[in-house]
RNA sequence: GUGGAUGUAGCUCAGUUGGUCAGAGCGCCGGAUUGUGGAUCCGGAGGUCGCGGGUUCGACACCCGUCAUCCACCCCA
């Protein structure tokens, strides 16, 4: 029978790795709530419009590499490739543009996009992103920068460096647009194909192009930052000054174009040389024109997602313990009516608060102390016939080797009473 | 979507120019120890050599195709 296989590209986080898990969600997860986020949790799966409004219709992602699908009454649904796009989509529905307090939110989970896989790169991958809704201050995007930051630096990641570039508002790049296309224009024939095409679908993305050649080309490019406003200026200004603030270290790059139309003004990539070609642990910036795009009232908003694979890939393995949990008791039954007493003693013990195992392929009690030794057990309940037949049981001690016989009668006292110090 | 590398036991890997090459170590199960774990010794189970074709007297090895994994391009978290 042929077996079947996990789906390319997506993968299996095993007991062996789970902690190391729990331990990056939950130091994200503490960060985030010290700042005030709250956590949200919206639907794996969205109206597909919805991507493709938030995200723009010609970027990479929405061209190529969404899991769309048709649900039975034939409107086309799409796994979220990323979690802004939901989360401003359920601010919008309940109204929280309303509420009197900050609407600050946190959210953790899978995200889709079908691209071929590599290091750090896969189709089903994991993000924890926050969403800072109303405030147009730019202590607000130095607020979701500092988290970011603190975050990966309480994780330890070796060789992280925050860039940051000054987007402009959607006015500041329509002035600009013309004179780059312009430029590119008479430097056509030295650019890659790909950014020859870039020059009509989106000519940003080519000062972000990593091919030499392109890089070398634009070397004397129109600068964005020559065409914007005197307002975008100031609050770029007032953004790194917060950071100057706050003591988090950045260095500018004005080739850094995200790859979602909804940033404006402030945009920021956290990378690790100590990863592969995908280099981005997170990113973000701020989307003050997407609520009203997708029906809601004018509302700024900055936020950031960070991509926890990737996260988990530079993480010390010091940090946690990643070591399996010791059982406490192991139940060791036995022969005719062993067997049956210690499947009893289990579900008495557990019911006790008492946390038990056993293994019911061991027949013998050699079998069942190899077991408790293997699952790293302080403590095995031994029940042959013998103890069984004078209403006993054996504890033993497997670090000290030393037994004392308990009463199956008042089990649960009497092993609690040895076990007491564990 | 494109390119490169790699697919042999549960794991890590040998396998010489196609001619006992179906192997090792670790792990697993059992025995030595008729009811006391970790060490040691002995024994055992486990593989359509990714899959499908082809070349050949003969293919794990050579050729073609295919699938998967990894890495890179692209793009991004």
């Amino acid at each position: 029978m042929e077996i079947i296989k996990a789906i390319r590209g997506v993968k299996d986080i095993l007991p062996e790795e789970t902690s190391k898990w729990r331990f990056i969600e939950e130091t994200a997860r503490r960060w985030a709530s010290l700042y005030g986020f709250q956590e949200i949790r919206v639907p794996i799966f969205e109206m597909t419009a919805l991507f493709a409004r938030s995200i723009g219709a010609s970027t990479d992602i929405v061209e190529k590499e969404m899991y769309t699908f048709q649900d039975r009454d034939g409107t086309s649904l799409t796994l979220r490739p990323e979690g802004t796009a939901g989360t401003v989509r359920a601010y919008i529905e309940h109204h929280r543009a309303a509420q009197p307090t900050p609407q600050k939110f946190f959210y953790t989970g899978p995200m889709f996009r079908h691209e071929r896989p590599q290091a750090g790169r896969l189709r089903q991958f994991h993000q924890f992103g926050v969403e800072s809704f109303g405030m147009a201050d730019p202590r607000a995007d130095a607020e979701v920068i500092a988290l970011l930051w603190h975050i990966l630096h309480d994780l330890s990641l070796p060789a992280l460096a925050l860039e940051i570039n000054n987007l402009g508002s959607v006015e500041d790049r329509a002035s600009y647009r013309p004179s780059l296309i312009e430029y590119l224009r008479t430097v056509v024939e030295r650019l890659c194909a790909n950014c020859q095409r870039r020059i009509t679908t989106n000519p940003l993305r080519v000062l972000d192009c990593k091919v030499a050649s392109c890089q070398e080309a634009t070397q004397s490019a129109p600068r964005l930052n020559h065409y914007l406003s005197e307002k975008s200026h100031c609050y770029f200004s007032a953004v790194l000054k917060g950071l100057d603030d706050l003591h988090i270290p950045y260095q500018l790059n004005h080739r850094l174009v995200r790859g979602l139309d909804y940033y404006c003004l402030t945009t920021f990539e956290v990378t690790s040389t100590a990863l592969g070609a995908q280099n981005a642990v997170g990113a973000g910036g701020r989307y003050d024109g997407l609520v009203e795009a997708l029906g809601g009232p004018p509302t700024p908003a900055v936020g950031f997602a960070m991509g926890l694979e990737r996260i988990a890939l530079l993480v010390p393995e010091k940090l946690f313990s990643s070591s399996v949990q010791r059982v406490l008791v192991y139940v060791a039954g036995f022969g005719s009516s062993g067997t049956a007493a210690g499947f009893s003693a289990l579900d008495d013990l557990r019911r006790g608060g008492i946390s038990a195992v056993s293994d019911f392929r061991a027949t013998s009690l050699k079998a069942h102390l190899r077991q408790a030794d293997r699952l790293a057990a302080h403590f095995t309940l031994i029940l042959g016939d013998d103890e069984v037949a004078a209403g006993v049981g054996i504890l033993r001690n497997m670090d000290t080797k030393t037994q004392h016989s308990v009463s199956l009668a008042s089990l649960r006292q009497d092993v609690s009473a040895l076990i007491a110090p564990c």
